[in-house]
DNA sequence: GATGAATGAGCCTTCATTCAT
DNA sequence: AATGAATGAAGGCTCATTCAT
């Protein structure tokens, strides 16, 4: 019988629930049910609710970190990193919804609300795009009279965005992938020199 | 003595309870207090807490529909409507901020999280930038090789992540006009022909 | 009607509750139930089932007080006084076994493990001995070389212990006021010169 | 190397946990944790918690009473008895403070709210007391108005009411054993004829 | 015998909502 | 219309106990 890691287990569970009902108006209860453990169980692998809202991003962001990282760790100009980082970003939207759904919505609650809970990952994800634009820059290849700190969130801010109305639409006719051709050339555009 | 309006001193004490402390964290005990009326006061104008939320935002949305539509009547260029309207924006964050607090965090939730609520009001207000888009391109200003569906929204986030970065991080040095004539340039720069 | 007053009928049905089943095994579901109000109600008068506690001793121990000083203030010699005072605590735990089984046993527990709670009512009534002893010396009828300190705990312990084993037998034919006698000789033989 | 006895070794953990946290705020984990076994292990030997209490003041009453039942085996006068009663009861509170406490605080709890457990030990306990007190009526040294069974609870409850005095206030300057010498003589004064 | 992960019943407490005044 | 005391359902969390290893 394969050895079942529980914490990841919990995690998975609560992705799933606090998408369909929100952080808010999940029971603990029913991620115990989602994950097939009893209540008490969560408790030896999370202090309390809180605690698994921010083990959950911490633990996928992480993973979600690695996956882009390797983009930047090429020998790829700046504007095709921009595009491929585009690319990967709707397609993880797609590939997990439900992820997708808990961060757009219930981190931005908990990076208010959730005490002591400095948000150090999401800020590694956004530097990530910042490094994509210093690179594009020094390589003479983006404009340079534009503000890194104001264009990296403007780029989030977009992509952020058009994931939200994807996802709550709902429409899986739309096609991302397009979307997100259109919007690299789109903010690309704007960029180079 | 003018006569006070209650349903408005109720709403005006939700937005600063629910951008102190979040809706899911603030009493109904507390906006009373905030506001100087019983707890049950609040029943009498409204049918309870989530519809607090939102009137709140149906009200308040109305007077921002009003403001921004002003723009869109004038004979002024897609692209002057459009920066004037980003001014706007930033600005309405600035003199607000709780208001911003509430419209960034809660809303967000709660579109997805309070039953049979049907946001047209925000679909509205988006429209207002696909309106301008609209006139851009028929006039022939911006290029049509955009979907002003993907652009609305590449517009909208952008702003957003920019109002949700001032005012989470609170930094009141960081001058809110100079981002606006920043993000105007950018974003018009990919839409101009 | 009569205004009922509701902080005083919670602790009563506190005392009697707490009285049946011990605290740590009373709910304070119980106590609602016996008070006949909602559990939540007893939220209003107390902060925590701990406060519910603490606040039942010191309501009452002033009353106790109370009815005690009155000996004191009586041109009573000491040895009067004491004998008094051992009949009205006997008298008193007849009156009301619950409050008496409550004090005995569950006081001992919180005066230990109520964090903060420092039990001055019971200094306070504890004193009441010493006054009478002190009295007793002055006057030249109680003898001096007995430590007041230690005469007044061993004065207490004696009524406690056998307050307690009437209780817990549950005697009714066991009288109480000849245990009072008695027990007034005894101690009073060795404290006159 | 010795064997160890486990059930004393969880017997001894359980004093100290239970006399520093009290047995309802303490838990079985505690008691484990403090015994350096798992927690299961504690079920091995013991039927649940509260035999857990139980089989502790049962073993330990047994050592305690074979301690002071040598004293009767002597020669000695019942006043020199009780004076050496009197002492070793307070060498004992001095020597292990935690038992102490937990027989103070906890017995008395469970002897009223534990089911089925009737202290045989106790009474056992006070008729030791009582045998004293036979013994000086029998020999003519103290007087016979006194009822035994009054006057053995008036002793107990003395030196049970100076032992939690002594274990509360934590006085470690307090001399008991003249404490002790105190109560000896000041009961003694109250028997002798 | 020993372990300790897992269980799930149970309880304190909160708070949206009601309604007698 | 306004009040605010009272309600009671609901949920986070604890912890004594079990049992597969």
């Amino acid at each position: 019988m394969a050895k079942i890691n529980k914490k990841e287990l919990i995690i998975n569970a609560a992705i799933k629930v606090f998408a369909d009902k929100g952080f808010y108006n999940a029971n603990v209860a029913d991620v115990a049910k989602e994950a097939g453990v009893a209540d008490g169980t969560i408790y030896l692998y999370f202090k309390n609710k809180d605690d698994l809202l921010i083990s959950l991003f911490e633990t996928k962001m992480e993973e979600i970190l690695l996956r882009f990282s390797s983009l930047l760790d090429s020998n790829q100009s700046a504007e095709e990193k921009l595009r491929q980082f585009i690319h990967l970003y709707f397609q993880m939207i797609e590939e997990d919804q439900n992820l997708a759904e808990v961060f757009q919505v219930e981190l931005r609650q908990s990076s208010k609300f959730l005490k002591d809970y400095h948000n150090q990952k999401f800020i590694d994800f956004l530097n990530l795009i910042g490094d994509i634009l210093h690179q594009g820059q020094s390589d003479g290849q983006f404009k340079t009279d534009i503000s890194i700190h104001t264009m990296k969130l403007i780029i989030f801010g977009a992509l952020d965005e058009l994931a939200r109305q994807w996802i709550l639409t709902e429409d899986p006719q739309e096609n991302l992938k397009q979307t997100a051709d259109q919007t690299s050339n789109i903010l690309i555009r704007s960029l180079l020199v």
